[in-house]
DNA sequence: CAAAAAACCGATTGCCTATCGGTTTTTGTT
DNA sequence: AACAAAAACCGATAGGCAATCGGTTTTTTG
């Protein structure tokens, strides 16, 4: 899936303002592009039809909210870019890891250790 | 930078033969899908302009060479994916990691650490 | 130097984002 | 219900990039 410039500002504004519509897009986003509310309406449902928006009328507009949030669209833009250099039953973020470590420095080494603990201590509770 | 099926297809296969001139890929791969020379050695030269491979002439044709390896492409397309949504500091994968641990399987959780581990290692021997 | 091989150029197709104009459908108001 | 305003929807165009080749120029080699 490609996201064009346009479509990843939207998804930020969203995840900040956890819902908008059209109109209010338009007004942060629009006005300072120069682009008219039609454009935006155009990139929402685009955004809606992949999935990554939800939407629901609120009264007279639909109302847009991310249904995905950050994170999740980060890994899944990894996985989608790199599915095709990966082998079976290893995992991108692995196969990914493997290359880009060097390139991590010693803080986010531990941080990435620490989300490993959080998440070993999430399934003995289970 | 958007890489395409066969792209992709003609950069594998120059993982496995470590060199190789349009002639010999067409044998392998244009065959297969039905290419044309012509159109394996616009692939090669796209590749080759995007930086992706190097070339030398030997003797009569353009000898091609990976000049990424796997590991090194898969960090520049997460890199490249992911860098309009990471904040400064930040980096992709260890955003990508926060949510996508769950699906992770222990086994796949332990390679990880025992990544870790090693890359520590090798920063304390420098 | 001439034939064959390889490289290069340019055009076409297909897919996707961005952009809007214009039409239809909804809504909210008398 | 009737209408005007707002919102949604449709369709068309432009621009960018991969894929694909035909045809021409340049190299190589016997």
């Amino acid at each position: 899936m490609q996201l064009g410039e346009l479509e990843k500002q939207v998804l930020q504004y969203l995840w900040n303002a956890s819902e908008a519509d059209a109109k209010q897009v338009h007004v942060v986003l629009g006005q300072s592009r120069g682009n008219s509310l039609n454009t935006i309406q155009s990139t929402l449902d685009r955004l809606f039809k992949k999935g990554l928006l939800s939407r629901t009328k609120q009264g007279h507009a639909y109302c847009y909210r991310a249904k995905v949030d950050r994170e999740a669209l980060i890994a899944t833009l990894i996985t989608n870019v790199t599915s095709d250099f990966v082998e079976d039953g290893e995992h991108s973020l692995i196969a990914a890891f493997s290359s880009a470590s060097a390139n991590l420095d010693d803080a986010q080494l531990d941080k990435l250790e620490q989300l490993i603990e959080q998440q070993r201590k999430l399934r003995k509770g289970n």
